[in-house]
DNA sequence: CAAGATAGTTTGGAATCGCTATTATATGAA
DNA sequence: TTCATATAATAGCGATTCCAAACTATCTTG
């Protein structure tokens, strides 16, 4: 009984936290665009991995990325290994507006929680995410953080490359380490990640 | 920076929990005004409630209720002291289909959390949706449990009527206690609501 | 080189949503 | 009473969104 009165109320935060209509020239779907590349590892900035985290077809996808990329806020780059694939960076512009998101009142509200538990909340919000997507035969984003894939050489760091992921075989810089990844995969049950509570 | 975390993953979750498209013969915005007609208390089953509790027009709530009474899942009622107002009741059609919510997925992940997890899980979530509602100068819904409007008889309970609500003054059920209603007004500071934290 | 798989785009049609009237009822003032 | 204003609900219109399917281009495999 409970249970469900938390699940509408995550959809109805959801909801109204994103704003209805435009806001500062832009529609909620193209908002969540702009958000999803802003925080998208390189490999995952592509409107294949974009359409899967946003539970929708790439057609969608690509309409939603034309539009962005028609007003100046996302740059297409074609991929150099793979003539099909198009890698998409967020512009100056687009840092920019990101900061009159209409989701800003929620990150607010966020803010003013107590550290601890604001570090907890999240935690169990992953945890219904990864619940739900499993059910929902979803794909999983998340961090290098938590995932299998990841070689952090945290006790004999040597030189530049200290971090890397084993599923691309690429090393990654410090700041890509919370960035979102198609690529992600739970820690494996004998190994569990850094960060799991 | 986590709290930007925290929000995006809300969203996220609200997102791919409400499903996309048809489910059970229902668009996500049917679904949405099923679940709220079957939790609101009688004085907010009002297209009008409900399309403050939406966030959206009067016009859009009552597309939607038009197209759940077509089908079936809602039943019209002319109030008797206000000839303007309409009361629409979710039928045992609707009940019954409820049973298959899109939404139960999230539901059942929430179940999986550990009881006193939850309570507090769900009481910063009930915080954070009134920061937002405040800062978008949106109504903010809730039961009585918390309402300032609310006069329970705990301790001295003498007879039918133990509790009332002081705002329409009329007396509640025990079953109504935990439906949502839109003259919910917070607990005043000199007085907590019973179940605040 | 041919066949199949994958990345991305385009198009057409259905549905949704918000805006703006419009109708009906209620309330308050002259 | 009568008029003006406010509120509850609905209807029509235009813009947007979304999905499904068809299509192009590139990669991979036999």
């Amino acid at each position: 009984m409970d249970s469900r009165a938390i699940a509408e109320l995550i959809l109805h935060l959801g909801r109204i936290a994103s704003g209805d209509g435009l806001v500062g020239g832009l529609t909620p779907t193209q908002w969540t665009g702009l958000r999803y590349f802003a925080r998208a590892n390189r490999f995952s900035r592509t409107p294949s991995a974009f359409a899967a985290f946003h539970g929708t077809t790439r057609g969608t996808a690509s309409q939603i990325i034309k539009g962005l990329v028609a007003d100046g806020y996302l740059k297409q780059t074609r991929s150099r290994t793979d003539g099909r694939s198009i890698r998409l960076d967020p512009t100056r512009k687009a840092r920019a507006l990101l900061k009159d998101d209409p989701l800003q009142a929620l990150v607010r509200a966020a803010d003013a929680l107590p550290p601890g538990v604001r570090g907890s909340f999240a935690a169990i919000l992953q945890r219904l995410l990864g619940s739900v997507a499993v059910q929902a035969g979803k794909p999983l984003f998340g961090t290098c953080e938590t995932c299998a894939h990841f070689e952090g050489d945290d006790c004999c760091q040597d030189g530049v490359s200290a971090y890397e992921c084993g599923f691309v075989n690429e090393p990654l810089a410090a700041g890509e380490l919370d960035q979102l990844c198609i690529n992600f995969s739970s820690a494996k049950p004998g190994q569990p990640g850094i960060g799991t509570a």
